[in-house]
This record gives structure tokens, sequence and C-alpha cells, in this order.
DNA sequence: CCACGGATCAGCT
DNA sequence: GCTGATCCGTGGA
């Protein structure tokens, strides 16, 4: 019984922007522990465009929580926000790119309870903290991946990314993809809650 | 050292 | 629409 494949890490090394597309519609796989399997649909994604990008973590450089956006792709970037809720990214570009695809929204398709509507959302419904901060997604044992999409391109919408008012002419770039009319995106494109 | 604010969310007005 | 929860990285003193 062969499983499905994970998505190569030569998939992650492409530009960001057609990764972010490429992982909709995608599955997105945390393999917990025995008889915890949980798989949601990827729905929602934010690219995030590396150091000169005034929206993202790696603005200041290769410090702190951010080294591993710089780091090799195909790895996960987990990170702790407001104290209480932690966020996915996926590491893209080559080494020392500091490119990232931020994991908004997923639709449950097995082992989740809970709302999966938003980025910290997704990571409370899918266990997702920071003991895989830095976890390598390509590897054969690697308990959290990303099953290719199959079936035809789907329709994709674009909007401004979320919560980065603070970012200027940056948080008005068209960097957020999802999946056109899904019910399971955190907000319409445009519409505040 | 201290102050500030954030790639969020739930709950309330 | 607004606010509080609660941690940590950054930047200034």
């Amino acid at each position: 019984m062969s499983r499905p494949p994970r998505l190569p890490r030569r998939f992650y090394a492409c530009p960001t922007l057609e990764v972010a597309r490429g992982l909709l519609g995608a599955t997105l796989v945390h393999e917990v522990g025995p008889g915890d399997r949980r798989v949601g649909r990827i729905v929602e994604v934010e690219a995030y465009m590396g150091p000169s990008d005034r929206a993202s973590h790696a603005r200041f450089g290769a410090t702190g929580r951010a080294r591993v956006m710089f780091g090799p792709p195909g790895h996960a970037y987990v990170y702790l926000i407001y104290g209480m809720y932690h966020c996915l990214n996926l590491v893209t570009e080559p080494e020392g790119f500091a490119h990232a695809v931020l994991i908004r929204a997923v639709e449950p398709l097995a082992g989740i309870a809970g709302r999966t509507q938003g980025p910290g959302l997704v990571c409370k419904a899918m266990a997702i903290y920071l003991h895989l901060n830095a976890a390598d997604l390509c590897t054969r044992s690697s308990a959290l991946y990303v099953e290719p999409r199959c079936g035809p391109r789907p329709s994709v919408g674009t909007s401004a990314r979320v919560g980065v008012d603070y970012a200027g002419e940056w948080a008005r770039k068209p960097w957020r993809f999802l999946l056109a009319g899904n019910p399971f995106v955190s907000r319409r494109p445009g519409v505040p809650r």
C-alpha cells in the first residue's frame, strides 16, 4: 500500500508566488501519533517576500525566530503570536532568500476538531506548535508534510494580506491567495470582520 | 533595563 | 466596531 507523495524540496525552492498558488488545494498532514492523523486541504495562504518585504519577520535580518526563513526551503517556520496563538509558514526559494508562505486556512478532511478559518486556528486544530519550528517537510519520516493537489487547477482569488497595515505600501501587495468561494476561507476578500 | 507592539481570536457594544 | 488576553523580539536608554 503506497502513500501519496510528499511535495519535494524542489517544489518549495520555486518562486514564492508560484509556491503559494501551488499550495492551494494541496493537503496539509500532521501525524501527531498513532491513531491521530490531522488532515486539511489548504484553502488560503499568504506570501512573505524576504527582507525587503516590510510586512515580513525577515525584515530585521537573520535573527531570532526569523532565522529559519533564511534556511533551506521545505522547512516549517512556526512562531508564537500575541502570546497565545501559533502560525505556520513553509519556507520557500533557495537558502538565503528568507521567503515563506503562511498557511491561513484549511478545509478539514480528517482528524480535525474545532475551526480552521485563520492561521491561529489552523495550528490549534492541527496541533502545530513550536516543537515543529524548523521541521523538515520533505524527508520520508517527517510528521508534518504536504501532499500535492490532485485534480484540475482551482479558481484562485487574491487580496491584500491580513493584519499587516503597519507595512505601508507592502501591506497593499496582492499576496494573499485563496480558493474562490470556499467556505473555509478566513474572511471574504476586502470584507473586514 | 524597560517600553512597545504584533502575519490573532473571542467576546462584547 | 472595539478590547483584552499574554509572550517575546526589537529598539532605545
